[in-house]
DNA sequence: CTGTTAGCGCATTCAA
DNA sequence: TTGAATGCGCTAACAG
């Protein structure tokens, strides 16, 4: 059997006090003199006390926790969105739950429910494509959410994230200054529903036009998500074209990595023969083995603005949510360079 | 205000039955008629019905939960673990709460007090350098507890992680076997008291001993624990030997990014002039770019694992609290190659 | 200033 | 088979 854990009742007996003074001694309260309450609190540090929280949350109707929802870690800003958040919420005394979909929309439900049953007071989410609409259940029971980090969402919650009509075109003016004209496009099947990507292939026409460069249809190409195959086969079918690319535009960097790969693997020569250029800004981004051109994001900035729209909402819960984007920088890395001279 | 959420006793009110039949019929009691039963059930999805799990918890005196505890996820097989002990776990009814403690130690306190708060019924964790100790009031809460993934553990407690000495033994032997004598080691300050990394430095002197090549103390190394400018002054320092080494043994992947990034930006070619290994498997190893020949940890295992070691320990807590230490497989790529022909 | 009482939402124990 | 009472640990709202 687990050992008991002490409550304010046990602590209450050895004082000799009633628990009610226990309760206010530890939290603080000026009601209890301030010599039972180091008294108080001597004991309650001696028999090793921890509030229990569910306790505290039920009689408070207050869990003063908030949720976070990512697809996973490794290849998002799941760490330093939350860091920054935390940096906002600790100070209004919440604390932080995490959860993880694994890139599994029946997991995302699941842990989304877990939530909800703990009653958190507030979700900063990441949703992965898609299932933005399972979210509904939290704007049903009444739970301020923002979406944070990757730009998507649905109409009437909040959302931070990297302005992605800016990221492309940071990227295409880039990649346009340096002379290409052949600039493909590398993009993922479901982006037409992603309110991130879609203004990323909206840049990339636009920027492109702009320049007076026509857009040719083989060259905007649309993998499946998380499908290393269909990358390589895509990238296959473009360098072995007549009129190869000079360059490719990937809307996130975890593609860029897999065109890279398969460009060294086909003996291509990033950047002499193709240049690539990723978004988002995956730390191994700024490695001298990968050194991709990428737009990066300021996640803990993400984050902090992800959590003020959050205290704002929960202040306010008829403030209108917003969608915040933040614009991120290029940074110019080994990946791009001029097109190579033609023969 | 936040919508009041619904409770047992709204859908009673509704059913016109008790709070009690309520409960039993949503959890399937056999108590209840079946037709009762898909009515309740009816008029509990209509109403979005969603059990309180604090007071769940409270009145079970069992919360079904388990914590985990990662330090960051980007470096780390968090994902993988925490899949893997859910699988596990799920299965048992268990469900999973998530903090990071950031590399933080206080960070880190701050998230166990909350699991324990949340009286969590088991933790796994991977604990920061140093910090194993911090743990020893999950212990004297009576939380069982595992430590899962890097091989760091504290006397009594359980730990799942890759074998350390294994792994060293196999990197070494793979370095030697291409030809390599001037081997460098690359470890981090505060490795002694690790039970990862200390059997790695082991297995490089023993390895070495064992092939009759002497050590060179310039050879050992020592860098700071995620502060890259110390890594690169060790390099320089390295490859500024008169007999620089021929390959540099890192201790984990992170470190040798660093140590192939630093080679790379002095011009040094990896792996024609010198060859780099690493321990651990991050993803990105396997990228063309980097290509780290590295030992690899079956990080979805080591997760089972640690949730076996749990549910053990939740059943039978007198168990002695074993070590299960997982062997790697070495994965052979392109940062190792025989060593440059003397001139 | 102190002490008492009540109840958060749920599940388990009784008694009917 | 059903209903009613009880209490988990904590805190808020009382009355003294």
């Amino acid at each position: 059997m687990q050992v008991m854990a002490v409550t304010l009742k046990d602590i209450a007996k050895k004082a000799q006090v009633t628990e009610q003074a226990v309760s206010m001694a530890l939290r603080g309260h000026s009601r209890i003199s301030k010599k039972t309450k180091q008294k108080i609190r001597k004991i309650a540090r001696e028999m090793n006390y921890r509030p229990n929280l569910h306790a505290r949350s039920l009689r408070r109707q207050s869990s003063k926790a908030v949720g976070f929802i990512f697809p996973d870690i490794t290849y998002s800003y799941a760490q330093e969105i939350a860091e920054g958040a935390r940096s906002q919420l600790n100070e209004h005394g919440y604390v932080g739950l995490i959860g993880l979909s694994s890139w599994n929309a029946d997991q995302e439900m699941q842990e989304l429910e877990l939530m909800l049953g703990f009653q958190v007071e507030a979700l900063i989410c990441t949703p992965i494509v898609g299932s933005e609409a399972t979210y509904a259940k939290a704007v049903d029971a009444g739970v301020p959410l923002v979406f944070a980090g990757n730009g998507l969402s649905i109409p009437g919650v909040a959302c931070v994230g990297l302005d992605g009509y800016d990221a492309g075109q940071k990227v295409m003016r880039h990649l346009l200054a340096l002379g290409h004209r052949r600039i493909a496009f590398m993009g993922t099947e479901s982006m037409a529903g992603s309110q991130f990507l879609s203004p990323i292939r909206e840049a990339y026409f636009h920027t492109m036009e702009q320049a007076g460069v026509p857009v040719q249809d083989h060259m905007v190409c649309y993998s499946q998500v998380g499908n290393q195959d269909s990358i390589e086969s895509i990238v296959d079918q473009l360098i072995d074209l007549e009129q190869r690319p000079t360059a490719i535009c990937c809307v996130t960097d975890a593609i860029a990595y897999l065109v890279m790969n398969r460009l060294i693997q086909r003996e291509v020569r990033v950047p002499q023969d193709i240049s690539v250029t990723g978004i988002g800004g995956l730390h191994s981004s700024s490695l001298e083995m990968i050194s991709l051109t990428t737009v990066t994001e300021d996640a803990f900035r993400v984050g902090s603005l992800a959590a003020q729209s959050l205290l704002e909402l929960m202040e306010e819960p008829d403030t209108e949510p917003d969608r915040r984007l933040v614009r991120g920088d290029l940074i110019a890395r080994k990946s791009t360079a001029p097109p190579p001279q033609r023969r």
